[in-house]
DNA sequence: GTCTATAGGCTGATAGAC
DNA sequence: GTCTATCAGCCTATAGAC
């Protein structure tokens, strides 16, 4: 795993920092543009990396995309899972996972637009061995809340429709970064940018109320 | 504005019905594909119409592009807009922005992928005549939400940031129909499948309790 | 207003040299 | 593993007949 070491005759010179650099590349073009927004020409270009290279590792331009798909939602599936699954009290575990989907999509900004775009559209990779991620990815949500009404932490509400408005409105704030940014740099955002901690810190306040079977003393 | 009368001899056959299909199509192909998933063939064909009338109705895909997007966002505006300056009590005009939202978009169902698309991506038409019914849209929820708290009807949160946790539930789930659909027909979807009114109840319900300064007796 | 035919550019993929 | 050269196919736009 720990690539070439230089001594041996016959393996490449740098074949892994190649993949690495289309899938890096690959990954904030898809996020900005979409699948049919995206040339290869412009991914090879933005990676410094022949465009033939694209098909050499990955087969092709769908085959690029589905693994920089895979190579965020695996992780990121695996941890909130175990979350969902760790025995902990609903109002923190629901926290948490909140948390947590913003750290991950700090280390992959580009992984909420990718996921949405996919979720929107007719939905290129849905039968795959990546919608089982995507499931896991909500599904884990929903279950901490199903568990939070289980022991009246929570008022009675709809698992299904809690998880979507909390997940909703977090995706949409992270792939909306880019446009407030751009608004602010025009200086017509009305208010001074939100950074993501505000925003989670909001979330938590304003679901967390919304959700506590005891209101919060105010 | 009532076309053509069928009388006089000049004037065609049936250009309002021409431009009328292609902005049907269109607005169906792009809120699914995004602009640069969908070809002028399939749109033509979709309208069952020829594809150079795109040309010659709209001066190209672009064109037809823009008109789709501001035929949605121009009325969406001006209905909320109204509805931000109307002196309507702070939890009554919030709970019926969300109402007016789903209700505009059951008129117009590609309006919310169209418009999150172009929040997510570079911006196509971002400078142009479209940009201001995007903010009004967007900044008339905000300014109930502020109005909420200057009245002390709403604990003092920050309006930007929770203006963008309503509205982004909300078209999350707008835009996401279209897989629960999907996942409904496959039998994977883990509950019965939540209807816009069930969406909307619960996000008053949750919002006004996470919102209001005096929690509601349970 | 509508349609056919066509131009000209760009797309993704690959064969074959190194 | 990498790169160059090249291909066939699709794309949007338009000139010109009706």
């Amino acid at each position: 795993m720990a690539s070439t070491t230089r001594s041996k005759p016959r393996p490449a010179r740098d074949s892994e920092a190649t993949r690495q650099a289309l899938l890096d590349a690959g990954a904030a073009l898809f996020a900005e543009h979409g699948f049919d927004g995206v040339s290869v020409d412009e991914i090879a270009r933005r990676a410094r990396v022949n465009k033939a290279m694209i098909s050499y590792h990955f087969g092709g331009k769908e085959g690029l995309y589905g693994a920089i798909l895979a190579a965020a939602a695996v992780p990121a599936a695996e941890r909130l899972r175990e979350l969902a699954a760790a025995d902990i009290p609903p109002v923190e575990a629901l926290t948490r996972y909140v948390e947590t989907f913003v750290e991950l999509t700090e280390k992959n900004p580009h992984f909420p637009p990718m996921i949405l775009r996919e979720l929107m559209g007719g939905g290129r990779l849905f039968d795959e061995a990546f919608f089982p991620h995507v499931l896991a990815i909500f599904g884990s949500i929903r279950m901490i809340i199903a568990r939070g009404i289980a022991l009246k932490v929570f008022r009675p509400v709809d698992p299904l429709v809690t998880h979507l408005s909390v997940v909703g409105s977090l995706l949409f704030f992270l792939v909306t970064e880019g446009v407030r940014e751009r608004m602010e740099k025009k200086g017509i955002l009305p208010a001074p940018r939100p950074l993501p901690k505000d925003f989670v810190a909001h979330l938590k306040d304003v679901t967390i109320r919304g959700l506590l079977a005891e209101p919060p003393r105010n």
